[in-house]
DNA sequence: CTCATCTGAGACATCCATGTCTCAGATGAG
DNA sequence: CTCATCTGAGACATGGATGTCTCAGATGAG
């Protein structure tokens, strides 16, 4: 029972991330089931959203722990929590597209916390002089999850391939679009 | 009544970015005016999101003009470019956040083409050694837009300083997160 | 086999946003 | 002032997604 949870939820995930407003009916087929049973696991529309949420939420909140982003070199912690991150974009995809989500105080609460780690990860890197000054680390945390968001969609759509798609993110985060002409 | 309309929209744009499932009534309050006139200036929400979509596009579209994208350095260009459509950087959100857009040919014909100029541009950079080959320009076009439409909602919900948000936006892209330890 | 449980299909009822209409008040030109 | 036009508020019908229910068939343990 647990396990089929989970599996609904993902193949969720994987409509809704595309889709916010995909009808149930949409979502039951991608998970293989009847719209009947999709209610009998989730009593609703709003819970199951809500569900999904949450286990985008704590997803993220496990990979931050994976990757031990308080620990160490600040470079190298934000390279881990980008590699930890990746095969799970389409849920910060979702989360990105759903607005509507945080308009509960729990998930509004525990993104709040999650986001202060990441925040207070590219702090460290500032103070450390690994990461640019210039730039607020809320910004930078913010640009850093919607390139997340975006490498989710772009490899849901085929755009991007999912074995680039953490090269093409943090290189592109950490490096830039521009060659750097001046160590080459 | 033109005025009205390109008002309207301005507003609707406003709500719409940040929630693409609002209501009518919300639309129109934003306006400042009433459901029933909303009905009178759109024929339904179908025609005025789309017309929305027409709006972003045209507004895109022009900014590549503008910006002369074609011409000059490529880093320069992409400046231009940048500087031109901050300040409708609430377009690029909605564009980003409605998906379902691209089921209309005509949008999705535009899109393509739009962005088949931007692509042209980093691979031109690419060619003349401004921007890394190992990001394919697609990628590249993809992110800048994911980063345009961050910046678009960060300002929208106060996260981010409209004066401050075209050179957050260029800054990170260009240059990444990292400070660059080899030319200090 | 037998029975309990689960599932899918379908038939409803319900709710809500949308679309349409009317009418009274406001606005503005003449 | 007078009339034409526009607007806002509200009532009403409609459609579609959602939520609930039933029942027959499948599954699976004993």
């Amino acid at each position: 029972m647990a396990i089929d949870r989970d599996s609904v939820l993902k193949a969720a995930v994987g409509v809704l991330s595309r889709q916010p407003t995909a009808h149930l009916d949409e979502i039951a087929r991608a998970a293989g089931i009847s719209r009947a049973t999709l209610h009998r696991i989730f009593p609703g529309r709003d819970a199951l959203i809500r569900e999904v949420g949450l286990l985008a939420l704590r997803k993220y909140n496990a990979a931050l722990d994976t990757a031990a982003i308080e620990d160490g070199d600040a470079q190298l912690a934000l390279r881990r929590l980008a590699e930890v991150l990746v095969p799970d974009a389409a849920l910060c995809a979702f989360l990105a597209g759903e607005n509507q989500l945080f308009d509960d105080p729990e998930l509004c609460a525990l993104w709040e916390n999650q986001d202060a780690r990441v925040r207070a990860l590219f702090l460290r890197g500032q103070q450390e002089g690994v990461f640019r000054i210039e730039l607020s680390a809320s910004w930078l945390s913010e640009a850093f999850f919607d390139l997340l968001a975006g490498v989710g969609w772009a490899v849901q759509d085929g755009r991007l391939a999912p074995r680039d798609s953490a090269f093409a993110l943090i290189e592109l985060f950490l490096g830039g679009a521009l060659r750097r002409t001046s160590t080459s």
